[in-house]
DNA sequence: GCGAAAACATTGAAGGCATTAAGTTTTCAT
DNA sequence: ATGAAAACTTAATGCCTTCAATGTTTTCGC
């Protein structure tokens, strides 16, 4: 009978060195041009060492970035609604001015994989579809509870509010000195009869872009939203 | 002494072939990933049939598409001014609704363009700057015409336009039935004081998507706007 | 219609890519 | 401390890429 064995105590860090490089090339390259290859490099091993973590190939390796990431912004938004709903998107755009990597990631990602043979098509396909409904339901949410101006229309409104922000994220991407969540904060306040207020801080040094071993987990004791 | 030749007189054809192929490739792929041999696949003659018409390699290819872009859209907005210049801003929105290729590789390669490394790194860097500043003049020339609403910045209201540019493109291109222009009037008509009329129809059926040989050079005779 | 240049095609070199198979080293449970 | 699995490396395969050199066909000016 085959003995099971569970990984090595390193093997978790490790992983995470290697999703961590996977988000720098693949951000600067995007996910076809990038190369496991180019990764392994990153993370000072061989090419066939990094797929042995990641069984499947590239696309595994692409899948785990992608969750990874998705994870962080679920929690934030978890449970929320109506206004606290908005206040976590803005939340969540002030966390990725810390994260370049991350940002840049989905923005050459969400342009390729237009592509429906791309293997993140769906998944882009079915995250813009679930914002776009979670927003338009809290628009219509806030305009029952007449908090939304006249003439908003929730859907219209969602949709625009997505663009603001995929759209902002670009010219940060490419060289504007633009506070993303200031600027979605400022748009969104054009729809609500009262504006949601500015965010904290732009906190000064959030969590290293690269952590050099990715070791610090400590519980995000982010201030409670308001 | 050697005797120089002009072309051949399908020459221009072949490459207007070929740039149209080329739209389509990189669109799909980028132009990292983006193959000429699948270029030369689409227009049916051989890789380096392909490259004997853009000396200088895959290169002066991409050069070539961005170039014969950039062209249409100047013609458009060449000397207008205020509310024409706004105007004219819409009615390339509104063009380019039919014609997904340019859209897609715009959206795909401004995001891969993000590398310094890549050969459109500067392209776009430079055109987003000169757009935005185009556009911070508008908005400061209408604030002096009284134009502007009250507390409207020039320049946030221009990065935000553009921005919303860029992100209903994005939504546009991954499957919503956004009419990008019409989102962009919208947008624009919050910063004014009377709005931007609506543009004149989404033509059914728009000039083919690249004409067989770019000649019809007629001036432009667009309704006066407004 | 003839000759030369343009417009291609064929071939080949040099290299990167992902993936597989088969080794070697490291870690750990017993 | 030993034996087996996990963590890696080396090696090999086959595909695809750009680019250059050379060969063939088409077009056109004279």
């Amino acid at each position: 009978m085959a003995r099971q064995r569970g990984n090595y105590k390193k093997t978790a860090a490790r992983r995470e060195q290697i999703l961590e490089a996977a988000v720098t090339v693949f951000a600067r390259s995007g996910y076809t041009a990038g190369s496991v290859n180019e990764i392994a490099r990153v993370v000072g091993m061989t090419q066939t060492g990094i797929l042995h973590h990641f069984p499947g190939g590239k696309v595994a390796l692409l899948r785990a970035v992608m969750e990874r990431r998705d994870q962080i912004a679920q929690e934030i938004l978890a449970g929320r609604q109506g206004r606290r709903f908005l206040r976590g998107l803005l939340e969540i755009s002030r966390q990725q001015a810390g994260q370049r990597g991350i940002v840049q990631l989905y923005r050459i990602l969400s342009a390729e994989a237009t592509d429906p043979e791309h293997p993140a098509h769906r998944y882009f396909r079915d995250r813009f579809r679930l914002i776009s409904d979670r927003l338009t339901e809290t628009f219509a949410e806030l305009r029952d509870q007449g908090e939304l101006r006249e003439g908003v229309d929730p859907e219209r409104a969602a949709l625009s509010c997505i663009a603001m922000v995929e759209g902002l994220e670009l010219l940060w991407i490419n060289g504007f000195d633009i506070d993303v969540a200031d600027g979605v904060r400022h748009h969104l306040n054009t729809f609500l009869t009262t504006g949601i207020d500015p965010l904290p801080a732009p906190e000064d040094a959030p969590a290293a872009p690269a952590g050099p071993a990715a070791s610090d987990d400590k519980d995000p004791a982010h201030a409670s939203d308001r």
